[in-house]
DNA sequence: ATAAAAATTTAGACAAATCTAAAAAATTAT
DNA sequence: ATAATTTTTTAGATTTGTCTAAATTTTTAT
């Protein structure tokens, strides 16, 4: 019920299951690059997971994993995020540092261990970097998405969606560099004016009105 | 400071420090044995453990571990006994089920993570198995020495001297499957006339009079 | 539509860790 | 002390994952 791959087999399935999410297709160049390797290794690594029906892959045409590659991509994911999620919120590690560390805890094989380290930390939704967390069926709770004045104080959104999109609306996001798929969070939240202060990571905080705040949509984690 | 070995190599530095504390001298067929590998392979890895002076060896004359070897093996084991205290301190995993997931736990490189978790745990002095932990410079906490009378209650004491010698109290010992290295605790301390019931793995409790319990002296890790 | 460029794959090699079979050294038993 | 046995080592393969260099296919640009 464990233990099956290797961890370069995995480190794989796990790349070409993110470049899925972000390109839709991914190439060979793409994973090499993912992976700081050459693309000619990846190439040989396709034909051994296209062996294991982890891929579905003809030479020259692209590919892209089956489902029982996506089922353990989404098992090391689940693996690399509760793990992040443990250094964090119980070994008082910072969210900046643990990237590393859960790349090699991701790869130890029991199942049973990592449903247990599941359970002692309560079942979080998602890591610290606002990534949800797939259950032990590869499933994530669906985000929710509301409007930013109706996203918690602290919690991570991903920008999903713009109610007004006049050039005015886009130039004043574009000036606070806000667009699809930025993550944020809201800070702090004015009484007086419905005005929000917003940080997003590695920027100085911005504030923007309860006008702004109404037409711009986010998904998170509950 | 960090990662330096493949598992393979930690894995023989382990076995080989285990081989040398029972045995003394070490073989090439005893790490075969241990390592469920074939004596051919021990050699070709003795070579390289000696080319990166890990080890002490001169073709058919026996090996030993180096200073570093030694320091890097007492590394893998106190990884190896933090992490089972943690599985089943933490997890609820019981002490015969964490052997295995520890032993891939314990090639996890990052040496802040194992403080980390080591300050987590509170710096436990010995693993479920009651074997010593290491603190993060190599040094065990050295055992107590008590007689059985004074071991506190649920520790694991090792039985390391014998009082009174006589063939009578050795007949007694021998009969409830006491000898030196026992591993037991006691479970229950009677007031009513000092005896004590204790409890050896895999074996059903015995009781002992306060005059036996006297004479068996025990290590045990504060 | 074809030439140039880019992407991908193949061919052949290498390092790590293992194996089998055979050779060499050490130990033991008479 | 020498022959038999056991232990250890060597020689040569194998597997996994990687690489470089060259060949092939696809894409892009004119």
């Amino acid at each position: 019920m464990n233990a099956k791959f290797s961890s370069s087999k995995e480190n794989y399935l796990k790349a070409i299951f993110h470049l899925q999410k972000s390109d839709g297709v991914v190439t060979t160049n793409d994973v090499a690059n993912e992976l700081q390797t050459r693309p000619a290794s990846v190439t040989d690594m396709l034909k051994k997971l296209k062996a294991q029906k982890l891929l579905l892959y003809e030479k020259y045409k692209g590919f892209r994993l089956s489902n029982e590659g996506r089922k353990v991509a989404l098992q090391i994911i689940r693996k690399h995020r509760l793990w992040e999620y443990f250094l964090v919120e119980k070994l008082n590690f910072g969210w900046d540092e643990v990237h590393e560390i859960a790349e090699e805890l991701e790869h130890i094989s029991s199942k049973k261990l990592i449903d247990r380290l599941d359970e002692f930390l309560g079942f979080p939704k998602s890591d610290p970097h606002g990534d949800p967390i797939p259950d032990s069926q590869g499933r994530f709770t669906p985000a929710k998405q509301v409007d930013l004045l109706n996203l918690p104080l602290n919690k991570i959104g991903e920008v999903s969606g713009i109610g007004d999109q006049s050039p005015e609306m886009l130039e004043l996001l574009s000036h606070k560099n806000i667009a699809l798929g930025t993550r944020l969070e809201v800070k702090k939240k004015f009484a007086f004016d419905n005005s929000l202060e917003l940080k997003i990571r590695n920027q100085p905080s911005v504030t923007i009105s309860e006008h702004v705040a109404k037409n711009v949509f986010v998904k998170y984690d509950e």
